[in-house]
DNA sequence: ACAAAAGTGTTGGCGCTACACCCATGT
DNA sequence: ACATGGGTGTAGCGCCAACACTTTTGT
């Protein structure tokens, strides 16, 4: 950074947009969006953002836009990175402005009626993230295609974004699940089991996951070493 | 991004900050900062840097941050790629500001006396990027750190980039001298050579090495497809 | 109730590619 | 000296086949 003598105001504003993403064995990869309380685009569905405040750090304004605008507590939070900044003279109608885009994982319980949020937050929903039928406002579907991306590019490379999207324990199937939503493709069975188990951030947990699927050998469970 | 319904201003400022790679056979690896001209730490070599203008995009602030601060003009600019948005409060003594950070590579002979700038244009170094001896201000070693990992995970992934830090044509051993001046350890030559081969990106340059090197059998010169 | 079928996941083998490491050859 | 070209061994992954465990279906 550095600047002219005189500070130049009029800049464009800072905005935080985050995606918040989460994955579970039965409703798979998904990115939670919450409608618009203010203009522009009041009702609609969006990403939660806001405008970063004059002392606040980028990775807290995160947090106060889920905690605010999607009803994402912080404890819900389970990781959370930052994309890039995002700009353009499209992205927002009223004035310029750039996005420091992040992505968060978050608790899939945690959006939607009943979560574990408290009772007055805001209503977010999930949505898959492929087939988003209702385009989004602003660039925010450029926003979550990049994401997606970073998630795709760092799964099983970054261990605490892979720990957060799994879970503490999580069963094979889960991570071949998660893979297909991430590539498109379903991985190999065999190889997927094989990289599990010479895993060695990785443990087989005795628990034979209680839930019961329909038909089918169960898949073994695994845990994450200390 | 979102906001309230009164923006509120006093927000940071918005910084672009650029490190401006180059590579050359024969000076390696190397990143420019200029002297800086205005407060605060006048005179101290910094990375080039710019308040970003209101209806500017990002990456014509780096642009313009490189031209009017470092003397690099943008036909010397071989590729800009954004590194992140860096933030905290020790990074400004003077106002809280955010930074916008990019890499530039650029032609090797854009910095320095007699290189190919205007002549009233600000004069830049070339330093080495490892051994920083003087440290640089604001939180600009973190940024150059974050840019030379970024170029270190993305070499021979992001093929316009490498294109950029090798030129147009180029050698088995600067693409080996490149490597180990990203990864800190040499790369087997043999393996090099397999792999510039059998790259369907590349073709053999019959041109045999103008310059003569310092005894031993001449590499072999490549140069891209299309 | 019992057996067969269908569904799902695990384990192992085979082949290809990539890479670390080595050595002989070329200039 | 220095680079090229080739060889060997290991790790990873795509692909395939056999086996194990569970639920569903048929009689």
């Amino acid at each position: 950074m550095t600047g002219a003598p005189t500070a130049a105001r009029d800049q464009p504003l800072i905005a935080i947009d985050v995606v918040p993403v989460s994955f579970a064995a039965g409703s798979g990869l998904r990115v939670a969006t919450a409608p618009r309380q203010y203009a522009p685009y009041v009702g609609q569905e969006a990403l939660p953002g806001v405008l970063l405040a004059p002392a606040e750090r980028l990775a807290d304004g995160a947090r106060r836009a889920l905690r605010s605008k999607a009803g994402i507590d912080a404890a819900a939070v389970r990781h959370l990175a930052q994309i890039g900044a995002f700009d353009g003279p499209e992205r927002d109608p009223r004035s310029t402005a750039i996005s420091v885009a992040f992505a968060a994982v978050v608790d899939p319980s945690a959006v939607g009626p009943g979560g574990g949020g408290a009772v007055d937050r805001p209503s977010s929903v999930w949505r898959l993230p492929d087939q988003g039928e209702p385009r989004l406002p602003f660039d925010h579907d450029t926003i979550i295609r990049a994401a997606l991306e970073h998630v795709r590019t760092r799964i099983w490379r970054d261990l605490p974004l892979t720990r957060a999207l799994l879970g503490e324990v999580f069963t094979s199937s889960d991570a071949a699940q998660l893979q297909t939503a991430l590539t498109g493709t379903a991985p190999d069975p065999g190889n997927t089991n094989r990289a599990l188990r010479t895993n060695p951030a990785l443990v087989r947990a005795d628990a034979p996951s209680s839930v019961a699927g329909r038909g089918g050998r169960p898949p073994v469970t695994w845990t994450w070493v200390d």
